[in-house]
DNA sequence: GATAGTACCGTCCGAATCAGATGGTACTAA
DNA sequence: TTAGTACCATCTGATTCGGACGGTACTATC
């Protein structure tokens, strides 16, 4: 039985690659990069550097092809073997994978409020509601622009949970921010 | 102008640890991993090998002290430096921290949806809800014994906003699960 | 048709992060 | 004594990260 390689544990990252080529049909290291900025990369940053080594990565596996443009730039254009399709699919289908990881720097500076004054957290709940007020306003934008098509059905869901985060979150800080006003 | 050091950009690691220490009054890495592990690493995780190099980073940035213990175990134990206390102060005050990350493995599963069947992805969705009414209960049970204690104010608040993350995302899936029941 | 400017595109590297293997130390119970 | 189990600490190799750096193609201007 070849090829059945004891794969080194795809990463989050892979995937991301990964479900992005099969899904374009192909595509050089820059587009994932635009295409990542536009999408995902709102609610979880992808490192641009990774965009292009992991390709390669998964091309020295075997789940993606590289090919060198002849003219112009020469980029390398890559897209999914018959195996990355099926290691993306058995991931897609697997429920159990971890739990979300909520790493936001106002929960830390909370959790430590009691070394500082109360207004000084106020301060900071405010600027949290600001922040995520515009967030709320570009997501809008987005929104617009893709709800209603079907083939941006599951990025149009993904965009709505990010949405919902950001709103849950206004709506905490809000309350915090609210709670004992910062005497400017 | 002695010992104004170009400081190398503390992480967030740092400002755990230091915040830590610096409420305590007194740490061992050991004491900072319990303390993590039960409160925010619920929802931020940190590997604990940070927790025991990185005082000793902080150590030689003069932001913390050592002292070793006599007897026993010989632990290290870590205190707060005032250069130490003023930093984190600083860092506590700044309102313009970045935005919050949301790394929800199921957010990638769901932006690639149209890749696999739709009975996958709510079986994926639902999943997460089982998953997020577990967290919610153990959070409960964590709430229940903070809640109310004057010198728990903020960590109960940073409670708080953890549940209405997982809240807000347990309503998203729970609705997205209901949508298209997934044939068993 | 030279020059300059501005996107566009890709690589590289040192530092930080990570998971988890490993190994030792104190208590507890038989 | 011995064995077992928490408790505690370190180390390592692999991966991730941010961002500096450098090159390439277009466009505008004269």
């Amino acid at each position: 039985m070849l090829g059945q390689v004891s794969t080194p544990r795809l990463s989050y990252t892979s995937y991301l690659v990964l479900g992005l080529v099969a899904g374009l049909g192909t595509a050089t290291p820059y587009e994932l990069k635009q295409m990542v900025n536009a999408s995902i990369g709102c609610f979880w940053s992808f490192p641009h550097s990774q965009l292009y080594s992991e390709p390669d990565r998964l091309t020295g596996l075997g789940l993606l092809e590289v090919e060198q443009e002849e003219a112009g730039r020469h980029r390398k254009r890559y897209s999914a073997t018959e195996a990355g399709r099926e290691a993306l699919q058995a991931w897609l289908r697997d429920p159990d994978t971890g739990r979300a990881e909520i790493r936001e720097p106002g929960l830390l500076q909370l959790f430590f409020g009691a070394l500082t004054d109360e207004a000084d957290m106020t301060r900071v709940a405010q600027a949290r509601v600001k922040l995520y007020e515009q967030e709320l306003e570009r997501y809008a934008e987005i929104e617009k622009n893709i709800a209603g098509h079907p083939d941006m059905h599951y990025p149009y869901a993904t965009l709505r949970l990010g949405i919902t985060f950001t709103r849950a979150s206004l709506a905490f800080w809000s309350e915090l921010a609210e709670a004992q006003p910062a005497d400017e």
